[in-house]
DNA sequence: TATAGTATACTGACTGCTCGGTCAGGTTAC
DNA sequence: GTAACCTGACCGAGCAGTCAGTATACTATA
């Protein structure tokens, strides 16, 4: 049967990209963008170099790949958390949280991701526009959250815009110590510190 | 007088490694380290590329030379500035100011810096222990002054390595903003938003 | 002051190597 | 038998670093 055969094929051309970008995804964490060689992903993922040009166009197209996947799933499950919660101190709570555990979780992607975005000043690296935006949005959906707040009363009248940049960036510093650490705090105590911190300068009280 | 020949060189040759310098700092603040050629720096320089390994062993030496005359020069002033201040608050607003002020004058050297040190977690880019200790000193010297005003009573009992790093970060975070931003806010204006962020945070009252 | 001699500074064509990408040919599954 | 899948030797571009040769500055001597 054509429909069952075709299937079978996507399937398992799907199995070989996830497996690539996978192996890749160790490769850009350990060594960075230009330091990875595709005889190292090819090597890492236990195929020939020819064949991940069957699947990939380009070195660059594996390294999008890599990171639009872990972003795009971060996103989503930041958005989704955040629009849960009601109050803005719980939206800042789950914003701050959900990236720390996420990251905990992910930290050969969060190599590739800081690599990437934290470098986004340094030397504007040509991403495709709709990464930047995925990336971009992450702040702009806190910052209308911390907006709203205060058009409605709910904390001090400050500038969304720093606050949520401020936010962002302790917390991208606070996971960056978590990689850095031995000593293992948990994600919900370092969390914890940062909406204190930040609650204490926006709250109403 | 051999004496004065001699000197004469040595001031020649030192004005030629400034020259290079500078125009290296250029290329790598635009390009990055790995997509910044010796031609491209030989090229800003007026130079010859020849002419580099005169003065330089490497590429990589060159960078390394660029990165730690900034680096040098910022610790010095932020040591000092934050000695200057008697009170905690002022001591963290001198910290924070003197960062914000010398990166709005040095924006190629920030490109370096941030490129390099902002992603140390990324891939620990082997550099000497000594520019690695003076990057670290930063945030030490801070720690130290929060946890002699935590022993002092002057502020809240908070843990100092946490708030340093905190404050550490936002102020990257709003040098990084300003870079990309065209409005053009006053460093003050900027730095006075941190320093109330965090002393509200951390205050005894 | 002119000239020859020498040391120092500089140059850029060249070399060797690395690595992204290709493709002719091999392997596997059915 | 054949179609889909895979491979790794190979190619060519790009670039760090070299070095034989040139230019410049300085010194010694007449």
């Amino acid at each position: 049967m054509p429909l069952e055969g075709r299937t079978k094929q996507d399937v398992l051309s799907e199995f070989r990209c996830a497996e690539i970008l996978t192996a890749a995804r160790g490769v850009f964490a350990r060594k960075g963008f230009q330091a990875a060689t595709m005889d190292d992903i090819a090597g890492a993922a236990g195929v020939g170099k020819g064949t991940l040009y069957l699947y990939y166009r380009s070195k660059r197209d594996i390294y999008l790949a890599s990171l639009e996947h872990g972003l795009r799933a971060l996103s989503a499950l930041t958005a989704a958390e955040v629009a849960a919660a009601a109050r803005i101190e719980d939206k800042i709570r789950a914003f701050v949280l959900t990236k720390v555990r996420y990251f905990d979780e992910q930290r050969d992607f969060y190599r590739i991701y800081h690599a990437e975005f934290g470098n986004v000043v340094a030397h504007p690296s040509c991403l495709p526009d709709e990464l930047m935006a995925l990336y971009l949005q992450q702040v702009q959906q806190l910052e209308q959250a911390i907006q709203q707040a205060v058009d409605r009363g709910e904390i001090r009248p400050v500038q969304a815009g720093t606050v949520a940049f401020a936010i962002f960036e302790i917390t991208r510093g606070i996971i960056t110590q978590r990689l850095l650490d031995r000593t293992g705090s948990r994600a919900e105590d370092d969390g914890a510190f940062i909406v204190d911190l930040i609650w204490k300068g926006i709250g109403n009280r």
